[in-house]
DNA sequence: AGGACGGACTTTTTT
DNA sequence: AGTCCGTCCT
């Protein structure tokens, strides 16, 4: 700070911020590593340096590169920096995610690569598709040497920055008995034959550039003044390699993370990155965050305590001036229904004391236990989302559409066609489409225009010659009708006369009418972008639909979808040994697994902001079995004086009660408020094998409870159901409904969710 | 060509 | 339990 008027007076984005930040902001140049522990305003450090930087002129927006993991984050640092600094942010234009200025990058540079500027970058689908057809040419049994791990591995390779020719004959034996190589060579082949990258190509391309072509390397060295990463805990090899490159020459670059927040090493993150960046930058400054904004001091000590155990930390101690607050609950239950069921309660009762419900969160550890929430919820009528599954992009029905789109755009996109030439259904199977592949091969032809060939011959049966006709019609039309209607419009158009709203449309099923809702969206997002090629540019590095007005609503999602995230008050369900930690990770990974289970059981605990509810269920259904589980280690590790344990006594208790009376109570020691040690762990596993009962629901949601139900409503009439499809009433209790579904069987469901079908 | 049935598999997920 | 995939039958 040799400028003597910011001593007088602090330029506003300083406003606000701790010593530690100010000095994140402030040390500009050289390495630094910023340590920010969860909640520790680590984002508002991050982007006021950022403005920092161009309000003091060492850098103009576009010589700064600010790379974040997700498009969530840069998103919000580019909304926050533009806060701060007004349209400057407008001229950032290497603020992205790592694939996003990859791709960028390559765009510039393809044909050094031997792709063109107007590559497509495929997603998982095609690339699989792709990797089948190579397996089943190479005479592998597919069943032997699934697509999907071909898949896996290549995406490891190129994670670690390994092209096909860096692949050794040890690695090349994880695949088919040493094809790896060979097969991952085939694969990058085709990948430039249609003029395609994958998602790991937009990385390991972008390395490549670099190594390969030092005049570019030096460009974009001298262009870099700054470079700035989040999450670099989350860094895996190519991304670490080509940050390194990028820096070498002026050495300015600032890495913000957390190694306790380290929770993807299973697709290659190295923590290592983190852990070693004193030695890979010599003289660097090491700034750690530690006051906490977000959470009380018991939420904290808990949070502490489990991470604790974890050896090798760079260790970092939060702390917050907040009031003590809630102790952090822990809560035992019979099965996983008693839990989403008690779960529910809590929240109605929450909500009946003015809390909205955006502002909880159900955390899990799988996807699949989002399912037991979202039953309860549908059937009490809690308005809930679950974040994360399948997202609007990756529905079929979306990627249907978009590779008719694609086929249209770009004649090359033989994976798009491949997609698309039988759905609907056109009688066009798979004996068609190979001799449609065959002539492709042959005449070194893109699937189109080999399926416009073929009808000049008899290759193919009256019918499936007639019906190719059309789409081979159909789609030099859409081309045509490409260069004078607007996008949106096309595909509408598209949609429409390719047969493929009517398919839906005939199928009445729940799922169909809101497909047909979700194509609606598509073509209304396509609104927002210049042109086709700029929307599918989107959509296939964003894969995130954007905006749209909600209301309150209970959010359910995996921990891994938390992360970074904050809720006034977080239900961790399903702290049980083998479900969290997970199996998978208890019996293979050894003690770096199970440390980061644990770092994902701090990340999951750091989203409180007052309340934290720990739950384990001493019974789950795993796999349509009903299982008995032990609490999870992690509940051992709570240091007793953030926690505060209770047993299950509401609601059912009586008639669970009943039904276990003969065993041995697993939470008699619980209820007593020890709550820990041996002794309760011996006592919850003292074994109940017997399946679980069957638990009556014991009495009304308290709101729902007397509330009147609607008066067009009666037995016998048919309804439709968002989630269930079609049904008929049953029974009318109030505002419950007893509903036999067509599809989904008996449920019993709150009016407001049906309408009359 | 396409629907029906039966067997294997099952963490986490971004881009 | 639920889903995906392959095989068999129409």
């Amino acid at each position: 700070m040799t400028d003597p008027r910011q001593q007088l007076a602090d330029p506003p984005y300083l406003k606000g911020l701790n010593p530690p930040q100010r000095e994140a902001v402030l040390t500009t140049d050289g390495p630094v590593l910023v340590l920010a522990g969860a909640g520790t305003g680590k984002t508002a450090a991050l982007t006021a340096r950022l403005a920092h930087l161009i309000y003091t002129r060492k850098a103009w927006p576009s010589e700064i590169l600010a790379v974040t993991f997700t498009n969530k984050a840069a998103r919000e640092m580019r909304e926050r920096v533009g806060r701060l600094i007004g349209d400057a942010v407008e001229g950032m234009p290497w603020l992205g995610t790592f694939h996003s200025i990859g791709a960028k990058m390559l765009r510039r540079h393809a044909e050094l690569i031997g792709l063109q500027s107007n590559f497509t970058i495929l997603d998982t689908d095609d690339q699989l598709r792709l990797l089948k057809q190579l397996i089943t040419a190479a005479d592998l049994d597919e069943k032997r040497w699934p697509a999907r791990s071909l898949a896996g591995l290549i995406d490891e390779w190129k994670n670690k920055g390994l092209t096909p020719a860096d692949i050794d004959a040890g690695e090349s034996e994880r695949y088919a008995n040493g094809r790896g190589q060979d097969l991952y060579r085939q694969y990058q082949a085709r990948l430039l034959a249609v003029n395609a990258c994958d998602f790991g190509d937009l990385l390991l391309h972008a390395l490549t550039l670099l190594r390969t072509h030092r005049e570019i390397l030096e460009q974009y060295q001298q262009r870099f003044r700054y470079i700035m990463v989040d999450e670099y805990q989350d860094t895996n090899s190519v991304q670490y390699l080509w940050l390194r490159l990028l820096a070498q020459q002026r050495r300015n670059l600032c890495c913000v993370g957390d190694d306790d927040q380290s929770i993807y090493s299973w697709r290659g993150a190295q923590v290592e990155n983190i852990l070693r960046f004193e030695r890979d930058f010599p003289g660097a400054t090491v700034i750690r965050l530690e006051q906490n904004y977000r959470s009380t001091p018991h939420i904290l000590g808990a949070a502490g305590g489990v991470i604790a155990n974890n050896g090798g930390r760079l260790g970092k101690t939060l702390w917050t001036e907040l009031d003590a607050g809630e102790k952090v609950r822990v809560l035992g239950v019979w099965d996983g229904p008693e839990e989403a069921r008690r779960v529910g309660e809590e929240i109605e009762s929450l909500q009946r004391r003015g809390l909205s419900l955006d502002d909880v969160a159900i955390l899990v550890r799988a996807q699949h236990q989002t399912r037991e929430f979202e039953d309860r919820f549908i059937s009490i009528g809690m308005p809930y989302r679950i974040v994360g599954g399948f997202r609007f992009y990756e529905r079929a029905e979306i990627r249907d559409a978009l590779a008719y789109l694609r086929v249209v755009s770009q004649p090359a996109d033989d994976l798009a066609f491949e997609r698309i030439v039988n759905v609907p259904k056109r009688g066009l199977g798979d004996k068609a489409v190979q001799k449609v592949h065959q002539l492709a091969r042959v005449e070194g032809l893109p699937l189109t225009s080999a399926a416009a060939r073929i009808l000049d011959t008899d290759e193919l049966t009256p019918q499936a010659r007639r019906s190719m006709g059309n789409l081979v019609g159909d789609i030099a039309r859409w081309r045509q009708m490409g260069q004078e209607l607007p996008h949106p419009e096309l595909a509408r158009q598209i949609l429409d006369e390719s047969g493929y709203t009517a398919m839906l449309e005939n199928e009445k099923s729940a799922e169909a009418a809101g497909r047909l809702e979700n194509l609606t969206e598509l073509v209304r997002a396509m609104e927002e972008y210049e042109s086709l090629g700029a929307f599918l540019e989107h959509v296939s590095l964003v894969m995130e639909r954007e905006g749209g007005v909600r209301q309150p609503e209970v959010t359910i999602m995996t921990i891994h979808a938390a992360k970074g995230l904050e809720f006034d008050t977080v239900f961790l369900a399903g702290w049980e040994e083998g479900l969290f930690p997970s199996q998978r990770a208890l019996d293979q990974g050894g003690t770096a697994s199970l440390e980061e289970e644990r770092r994902l059981a701090y990340v999951a605990i750091t989203r409180a902001r007052r309340r934290a509810t720990i739950l384990h269920a001493a019974n789950r259904r795993i796999y349509g079995q009903w299982t008995s589980s032990l609490p999870s280690r992690f509940v051992g590790e709570l240091p007793p004086e953030h926690v505060e344990v209770e047993t299950t006594m509401s609601g059912g208790e009586s008639l669970w009660r009943a039904n276990w009376s003969e065993r041995a109570d697993p939470f008699a020691d619980v209820g007593r408020g020890t709550g820990r040690g041996p002794g309760w762990q011996r006592a919850a596993a003292g074994g109940f094998t017997r399946d679980p009962p069957r638990v009556v629901e014991a009495r009304a949601s308290a709101i729902s409870f007397g509330n009147k139900g609607r008066d067009d409503l009666s037995k016998g009439m048919r309804v439709f159901h968002q989630k269930f499809g079609y049904g008929t009433i049953d029974a009318i209790e109030g505002n419950k409904l007893e509903v036999e579904f067509e599809q989904a069987g008996r449920k019993r469901v709150m009016d407001s969710f049906v309408s009359i079908g």
